[in-house]
RNA sequence: UUUUCUUGGGGACGC
């Protein structure tokens, strides 16, 4: 039992929800009991997936044996039914939870962020007992989706006086934000910040930094914290690739592609969209086809319909008209 | 029972 639970929490923390599931049904023929920790785990697989119909059965599973009763198991349920989009439910259980906690607390405002309703997350956010850095980031978060950057440095400020420390969640949350208002001076304090509080700067944080001091209109600072990345994944060579694509440097931002590529990343759609991207922002025609050319013959990724926008960008702003209105009739898809 | 449940990164064009 404590093996299947330990390899399904692993899955689905991996983001490997149909793997858990597997086991969890694998339990199931072989005649084991699941207990409440494989039920956490098999509701946070159905949660992840959308599967509402497996989701119920966990439901179900846990009235018929008692399980209901645990404030983590009607939690997890909170986030379910929430992330399938059914709030009155999410919101019947809460009501019934005779002990709510800053984690269902914390579970419903992300689910009213998630479908919407920031009022609400508001309102019970204002209003909790007591908040934690979970319910701070979930609404600093909300804020950045919403694009409202200035507001949502402004929540970091106010939780700072709170006395809440941030974590490399929030400096994700701050720094993204500080990128889309292209505030430089604000970047490097963010920067300062980070290494003065000794916040942790995993690869997503690092790949924050660098589209953060991109977008701020400093590639050299970007260039800075990617090299000093002991680890790099495909997003973070894209944050890379956008930053010297900035300059207008399609040929750098080539090399670094070619880097990546001998470094045996391998790379996906949206690297090709920021080198495509760089490509005609420089006016180079034949090097972005060769690019998009090479896209499926040598790393056998098929062009998405971005892909093809991209090229026609590429190919009426150097004038070729008739290229691109060819390209969009050969397109393997309907043009959008 | 990695860490019982809740929060974070790279995307073209136009406006």
């Amino acid at each position: 039992l404590v093996l299947c639970n330990t390899m399904m929490s692993n899955y689905v923390h991996q983001g490997l929800a149909r793997e858990a599931l597997a086991v969890f049904d694998e339990m199931l023929q072989q005649g084991l009991q699941p207990d409440r920790v494989t039920l956490l785990s098999a509701i946070s697989a159905c949660s992840h997936l959308g599967d509402s119909l497996s989701g119920r059965c966990c439901h179900g599973y846990a009235l018929r044996n008692g399980l209901e009763g645990f404030d983590n198991i009607s939690n997890a349920m909170i986030d379910m039914y929430m992330r399938f989009g059914k709030q009155e439910m999410a919101g019947k259980i809460f009501d019934c939870l005779p002990k709510k906690t800053v984690v269902s607390r914390n579970s419903m405002i992300a689910g009213f962020v998630r479908n919407g309703d920031v009022e609400s997350a508001w309102r019970m956010f204002k209003e909790m007992p007591e908040s934690d850095l979970v319910s701070w980031n979930t609404m600093i978060g909300a804020l950045v989706e919403e694009s409202k950057f200035e507001e949502a440095i402004e929540l970091f400020r106010d939780m700072q006086s709170k006395g809440m420390k941030a974590d490399k969640v929030t400096m994700v949350e701050v720094a993204s934000a500080c990128g889309y208002l292209g505030a430089l001076d604000l970047a490097k304090w963010i920067h300062a910040y980070i290494e003065k509080n000794e916040i942790p700067c995993d690869m997503r944080l690092g790949t924050t930094l660098v589209d953060m001091f991109a977008r701020c209109g400093d590639p050299q600072s970007a260039m800075r914290v990617f090299n000093n990345m002991p680890r790099r994944d495909v997003s973070a060579w894209t944050a890379a690739i956008g930053a010297t694509a900035m300059e207008g440097n399609g040929e750098r931002a080539m090399e670094l592609f070619d880097e990546m590529v001998s470094q045996g990343v391998k790379p996906d759609g949206v690297v090709f969209v920021a080198l495509l991207t760089a490509f005609s922002h420089g006016g180079s025609v034949e090097q972005g086809q060769k690019l998009f050319k090479s896209m499926k013959e040598v790393h056998g990724i098929s062009p998405e319909i971005v892909h093809y926008g991209c090229m026609v960008d590429l190919l009426s702003r150097a004038g070729m008209l008739k290229e691109a209105s060819d390209l969009i009739k050969s397109m393997p898809m309907e043009p959008n």
